[in-house]
DNA sequence: ATGTTC
């Protein structure tokens, strides 16, 4: 089905209804993969979008999906282009960022980093269905749908430098409150603070190599620092806008002669009032999604505070990976619908924060549980998938597949010296051989020119939620 | 991903 044009880059030939071709990131043995799930197919679906720009892209870490496969990037022109709720996905702005401590690895003892882990999950709750503790947050929810992590800012919740290192500063301009349900508003009050669970963590990390010195001292990385990953998104909320939306669009897709080839890809014309709906919602989502990070950033250094003396936890980069954003792209405006991709500004480019500017922005990429994350930055022929890459290591069996057929110590065995606060039994399907392998991802969008490894993260300890 | 078949 894929034609190879060189060891990194393969294309997916217009075939059927498809409007424009499609290109993947991947090499020779990330492709067995792409073969046993339904990706490829619904890379197809995707193309044969009506006005899909340029070519759709596969990640990758790519792997099947609601309507687009997780690891996909598709483009729609605007204004008269199409919004899908689908290819954003169900946890709008998930998303990752990193923070440094003022720790070195090796100051910090297995035993105090078991406690630490210990404390953290008080302060931030992990799983499915678990609410906040604070309940004070919940009457932010209206501040943060409309502000992000600013409103957080504004409350006390962290430091005027953390927005200078939050993609879009941390908020979006554009939400509001009226194009959430009901439902929506009230998952969103119980989860602000709250981590989640399926691939959320918080992983206690050291910085293992520095492959770029110069970049890597710029976003504040050093051999052997002690940091910490977060990723989560904007939990129920998210979940409830997705689902709420995708009902709407297909409903009303007909109206506009839009006619879809499956309910996961329900899309309308942007600028149509249900298409502006969702618009508004999934931005509010992605303010929520900020502040949920920001304010579990709040409760790392309250923990730090208290467990080991110094809270001083600086942002490294926080980005979102399920998102949709109007950009410019060969000079033609368009609306990128990234599902389980980043957005990967080069050195240079204008739409950085000024701290990246000149170097370009931190890429942050998380591997699976137990196992290595990068920091890339993207090179200048980023521009090939719309300055995307990939965002993690992707799943390469599906969640049922890993309960039904990993065991305990199996995945004991996987995650080594590295410290885990649920049982093993309850995340089987998070282990790393649920996953591709993440050295082999990076490979690809290395291979392909597209990124370089600025510095490799090793876990030491890890926070996961149990489903 | 997810109050995982509200």
């Amino acid at each position: 089905m894929l034609k190879k044009l060189n060891d990194y880059l393969y294309r997916l030939p217009r075939t059927g209804k498809m409007q424009v071709e499609g290109l993947i990131i991947t090499s020779e043995k990330l492709l067995p993969a792409l073969y046993r799930d339904e990706s490829l197919k619904q890379l197809q679906n995707a193309a044969s979008l009506p006005g899909v720009y340029r070519a759709v892209y596969g990640m990758p870490d790519l792997h099947e999906g609601f309507g687009l496969p997780i690891g996909g990037v598709m483009a729609t022109v605007l204004p008269e282009g199409l919004i899908s709720a689908g290819a954003v996905g169900m946890d709008i702005n998930c998303g990752v960022r990193l923070l440094t401590t003022p720790f070195l690895a090796e100051e910090i003892s297995r035993e105090r980093l078991a406690e630490l882990i210990k404390a953290i999950e008080k302060y931030v709750p992990a799983g499915v269905g678990k609410k906040n503790w604070e309940k004070e947050v919940r009457s932010l929810l209206p501040k943060v749908l409309l502000k992000g992590a600013r409103a957080l800012l504004e409350e006390g919740y962290g430091f005027a430098e953390d927005l200078n290192k939050i993609e879009e500063g941390g908020v979006l301009a554009g939400a509001e409150i009226k194009a959430l349900s009901e439902t929506a508003l009230s998952r969103g009050a119980e989860g602000l603070g709250t981590l989640g669970g399926g691939n959320h963590f918080i992983e206690v990390q050291v910085v293992a190599e520095v492959r770029r010195w110069e970049v890597a001292q710029s976003f504040g990385l050093y051999p052997g620092m002690l940091c910490l990953m977060v990723h989560t998104g904007s939990r129920g909320l998210g979940h409830q806008v997705c689902t709420d939306y995708t009902e709407i669009l297909y409903k009303a897709g007909p109206k506009y002669n839009v006619s879809v080839p499956v309910k996961g890809l329900a899309a309308v014309p942007f600028s149509s009032p249900e298409g502006q709906r969702y618009y508004q919602a999934m931005l509010a989502s992605a303010n929520f999604a900020y502040a949920n990070r920001q304010l579990i950033t709040h409760y790392l250094r309250q923990v730090f505070k208290s467990y080991l003396g110094d809270g001083k936890l600086d942002l490294v980069y926080d980005l979102a990976h399920n998102i949709a954003k109007e950009e410019f792209h060969d000079g033609i405006k368009v609306l990128v619908h990234r599902k389980g991709a980043t957005r990967a500004l080069p050195a240079g480019h204008r739409e950085n924060l000024p701290l990246f500017r000149e170097i370009g922005q931190p890429v942050l990429i998380p591997g699976s549980m137990g196992t290595k994350s990068y920091v890339l930055r993207a090179t200048s022929n980023i521009s090939l998938t719309f300055n995307s890459l990939n965002h993690g290591a992707g799943r390469s069996m599906s969640r049922k597949a890993s309960l039904k057929n990993l065991t305990v110590s199996e995945v004991k065995k996987a995650l080594g010296d590295v410290i885990l606060n649920e049982k093993v039994e309850y995340v089987r399907d998070e282990a790393p051989q649920a996953y591709k392998d993440i050295d082999l991802v990076i490979e690809a969008v290395v291979g392909a020119g597209l990124a370089e490894v600025v510095a490799v993260l090793k876990p030491l300890a890890v926070i996961k939620g149990k489903d």
